[in-house]
DNA sequence: GTTTGAACTTGTATTGCAGTTGTCTAGTAT
DNA sequence: ATACTAGACAACTGCAATACAAGTTCAAAC
C-alpha cells in the first residue's frame, strides 16, 4: 500500500548491516559501483543512501579511498520521528547541532537541585536547520555518566542516544519566556521575542534523575505537541506556578 | 437525510488506517492520484481530506515527494481531561470563568479546517483566579452538539463536562506568542508579553474531532507539564511548524 | 628506490524522464 | 455558497545514465 523510496530502503538495509557481524568501526564498505550493482540501482541512488548515513554519523568517506564505518548504530529508533532533527530531515531540511559549551562544571542551582550532585558535564548546543537557528539546548549530566562523551559525539547524537538510557520516564515543563540577550544573539532575534522554554527531567528505570535540560526554541519554527490518551492527574496539562 | 460529505469520509478512513499496522511515523502514504482512484473520487477531494489530517497534526507533505505520517492518533478511553480550574482549586485558589463571547457563528478558518463544519458555537471565556486574570480560552463546538449549552452553563462548567461525550483523545499544540492588543487588555499585561498558547483538538471515541479550542495563558502564573511514561515516550515532543 | 601509469576509488556535474505535490481554471450539481 | 469533477500547468523529487575531475593504490618500468 505505502510507497517506498529506493534510497531510503537502501539506507535502511546498510544501517542494518552496520550493526551486524563483520562491520566494526574502520571497516571499509564496498565501492559505490559494486553496491549499485548488488542493489540493482544507479550510483546516484547509492550515494544518496550513503549521504544519509553520513548525516547520521555512521560512516564517512575519502575521495579516491572509499567509504568506511565510524560508528555502529546506537539505537534502532532512528527512523522514527521522535527528535526534532529527524523531523527536519523528514521535511527535507538539513539539521545541525553546533556545540556551544562542553565543560565539567558545578551545575547551576536548578540543575543541582534536580540531579543532586555537585559535579556535572554541561553540554550546550545550538540547533539549526539549513543554517537557520532553531533553538538552544543546555543539558547537565552527572559526571559519572558523562565520561564517555566527546565533543564530536554530542554534536552528532542526542544525549538520550549517547547515554544509552533505558528511559523510564521524563517530566517536561513548558513555558513561554522572552528572549534573553544571549539567546537573542544565538537565535538571531530581538530581545524579548516570545520563546518556547522546555525544562526536562529524565529518569532511569530506578526513578533516579539522570539528565536535566533547559531548552528554548523559536516558536515560529517549532511547536510542542502532546497526545492525550488517558488523562490522569499527572498527565499533560496546565499547572499553577508555585508562589505566583 | 443529510448528504454524506465525501472528503470527511475519506479523512476518517485514512485516519483509521494511520492507527493500524504498517503506518508508523515517517511512513509514506500512497500518492494523491492512487488514493483518488482507489476511493473513486477526484484528486481535489483527496487533497481536502489530506489537508484536514494536516490540520489535525497527523500528516505532512513535501512537494514532489509525497505525504508522510508524523504522528499516529491515540485512541483510548479518557474520562477526565484535567482542567485548569481543578488545578487552581487544588492549589487553594478561587477560579472563575467570565464569559466574553457566546454566539453561533461561522468558525475561523483554523477551526473550520479541524471540525469540518460551517456552523459552530463560539464560546470565549476569561479565566481568573482570585480575581486575577490568568488566561483566555476560545472554543468552537459544532452546532449540533451545542444546542443544549447556555450562557449560564458554560460559565460554571467546562465544555468537556457539558458535552457529555465519551472523549477518547486530544492533541494539544503548545507554542509561545506575543500578547495581542485584545488579550493585553483582558489579561492586564503589556502588548508583546510572551504568552503560552495552547491549541487543542478533542476527539470522540471514533477519533472524530468534536471540539477545537485556542487558549492563551500568562506563563507567570501557569506552566504546561507533561509526564512521559516509558511506554509512550513518543506521545509528546517538539514538532516542526508547517511551512516554517 | 623512484617514477610512471594503469586501474581503481570518490566528488561533481549534466541530461532526461517519470512521478508527485502545489495551484490554478472551468464547469456541474445540490 | 459549497461540494465535487476534470483538466492543465509549474515546480519539485527520485532515479537512471553518462561524463569528467581528482584522489588513492599498486605494480611494472626505470
Amino acid at each position: 500500500m505505502a510507497r517506498e523510496i529506493l534510497y531510503l530502503e537502501i539506507a535502511r538495509a546498510l544501517r542494518d548491516q552496520l550493526g551486524s557481524e563483520g562491520y566494526g568501526p574502520g571497516q571499509l564498505l564496498p565501492s559505490e559501483g559494486s553496491l549499485a550493482s548488488t542493489f540493482g540501482v544507479s550510483r546516484v541512488t547509492v550515494r544518496k543512501a550513503l549521504e544519509r548515513l553520513t548525516a547520521e554519523g555512521l560512516i564517512d568517506s575519502r575521495q579516491g579511498f572509499g567509504w568506511f564505518v565510524v560508528a555502529v548504530p546506537l539505537r534502532q529508533s532512528l527512523d522514527t520521528l521522535t527528535t526534532i532533527d529527524a523531523q527536519f530531515e523528514a521535511a527535507g531540511r538539513r539539521p545541525e547541532r553546533r556545540l556551544l559549551k562542553f565543560s565539567f562544571t558545578r551545575p547551576e542551582p536548578r540543575a543541582r537541585a534536580v540531579l543532586g550532585c555537585n559535579s556535572t558535564l554541561l553540554v550546550s548546543r545550538l540547533n539549526l536547520a539549513d543554517d537557520e537557528p532553531i533553538g538552544r539546548n543546555s543539558a547537565w549530566v552527572p559526571q559519572d555518566l558523562a565520561l564517555d562523551l566527546t565533543r564530536r559525539s554530542v554534536e552528532q547524537h542526542s544525549l538520550h542516544e549517547l547515554l544509552g538510557l533505558v528511559l523510564a520516564g521524563a517530566t517536561q515543563v513548558v513555558t513561554a519566556v522572552g528572549s534573553s540577550p544571549e539567546d537573542s544573539v544565538l537565535l538571531g532575534i530581538s530581545i524579548g521575542t516570545p520563546l518556547l522554554q522546555i525544562n526536562r527531567v529524565t529518569r532511569d528505570k530506578r526513578a533516579r534523575p539522570v539528565l536535566y535540560s533547559e531548552a528554548v526554541y523559536n516558536p515560529l519554527m517549532t511547536e510542542f505537541v502532546t497526545e492525550l490518551p488517558a488523562a490522569s492527574i499527572e498527565s499533560a496539562g496546565l499547572r499553577v506556578v508555585q508562589g505566583a
